[in-house]
DNA sequence: CTTGACCCTACCGTTACGTGAGGGTCTACT
DNA sequence: AGTAGACCCTCACGTAACGGTAGGGTCAAG
């Protein structure tokens, strides 16, 4: 059961150079050599390839590796609770990015842009990275795909102006509701809560119930996104969250 | 309100040098520069970093971040939505790459190691990756740390055995309790699966009782896991599953 | 008017491979 | 047995995205 550098290659997605990179630099040496000097990767070995593969992704430069990985005093266990909890950590901040997106998507919406402040916040979520990798589509050097996928991908101006007049309608519609009484969960507080929700998924990206009732519940933690609402209409940030909440409620989670 | 090198090197977190080079490439060039020749940063080029950092998170190279950051027919908005959209995808990757991990660490409970089929479906978590960038706490350079932190992180042989057998034990327990027809949410199984995510957390990571019930869906919704506790008794994933969800929402939620 | 904190422009170094060049090896088919 | 095609090997140079340092202006503070 020994695997030569192209059946490896095939199986963990890395090329034949990496391996042999990985050889030179002592991180991951076969086994064993066939007679025509053919590397041979037993199985333990595409264990260790795991590993490697592991803390490559959360950034540890090759030489860390290799030493964390010789460490005698380390099995596989400490490895994989290491790499859980750094992996765990870093979703987090990824995480932390996408809020700081969605509330770079309601300034747009808003047609006003972040103030200086607002964006060193943003900023603090890049600190601390951890790795970095390679592109998802070959950006860059494909050529086509600029001309074929653009397009529909792409919004004009007027696109822009219907956008804002349209969530900026939702907004007013919101704080008219909330003045005149209307609770939160009734249904127009709800009608107008969905339709914001179908303008997220229309224009942003797709945004479920759930999704939905997060976005809302940000409105109200996340200090940047509470100051912005409560500076239109003091507790509209609170009257939308759960107009939003009751509107995911009514379908059905 | 224009900043210099250092200024723009403090907010962001890039270093002085980073900001030359993407000044040298085309891909951050500053509006403006003093008498004296100092680079002179606007409000915009701030934006426009930010958008640099996160297409650099995703792992686009340089040249393809210039391409289309300048790229006439995307505004702001679709930057975000791109990255919204890729980002929430690497949030995905990575979780399945936790789960993986997860299923790993079940199997060094039960001390057998992934079969060559496991390990190939592991491996296609790493497929399509797309970044990179540094190490979380200066490992490969750092040295003290190794004699500080290792003792503290590293279980010993002893150690193995003990959690093999609490581990064992806690299935044999779920097992009988199953067979003798005792209920999923019945006091005796809720009591071993609390067990069960206590040795976790006591093992391997900090186990909410959120965190716990989406293993515990885990064990019935991934092929894996569902394999492995149904060839110990069939019908145990979902006995699991249930005890666990019972426990979960016993501790409130 | 000088010292310390910053800024500038080269320019060489580094990491983690990519990309051939030049040359054996191994079934596979004639 | 001969040979094409698919793999494998070892150099060895190329590249991306900066890091680091040298050599030299700039500027508010004392």
């Amino acid at each position: 059961m020994s695997l030569s550098v192209g059946q490896v290659a095939g199986i963990s997605g890395v090329t034949v150079r990496t391996l042999h990179h990985y050889d030179e630099v002592g991180l991951l040496s076969p086994g064993g050599r066939s007679l025509a000097g053919y590397r041979l990767y037993s199985e333990e070995d595409l264990e260790r390839l795991e590993r490697i593969l592991y803390y490559k992704e959360l950034g540890f430069p090759l030489e860390g590796i290799v030493t964390i990985l010789n460490d005698p005093a380390a099995g596989t266990a400490d490895h994989l609770r290491r790499q859980h909890k750094l992996l765990t950590r870093r979703i987090g901040r990824l995480q932390a990015m996408v809020s700081s997106l969605e509330y770079e998507m309601e300034a747009q919406l808003m047609g006003i842009s972040l103030t200086p402040e607002e964006r060193t916040e943003v900023f603090g979520d890049f600190l601390d990275a951890g790795y970095t990798e390679e592109a998802e589509e070959r950006w860059g050097s494909t050529d086509a795909w600029k001309q074929s996928q653009r397009k529909a991908t792409s919004y004009s101006k007027q696109d822009w102006l219907a956008i804002k007049k349209q969530s900026e309608g939702i907004e007013q519609g919101m704080v008219e509701a909330m003045q005149s009484g209307l609770p939160a969960d009734g249904t127009p507080a709800m009608d107008l809560a969905e339709e914001h929700r179908a303008s997220i998924t229309r224009w942003f990206y797709d945004c479920s119930h759930e999704m939905h009732r997060s976005l809302g519940s940000m409105y109200v933690d996340d200090p940047r996104f509470k100051a912005r609402y409560d500076g239109i209409a003091p507790g509209l940030a609170e009257y939308a969250r759960d107009a939003i909440a009751a509107n995911a409620a009514r379908h059905g989670q």
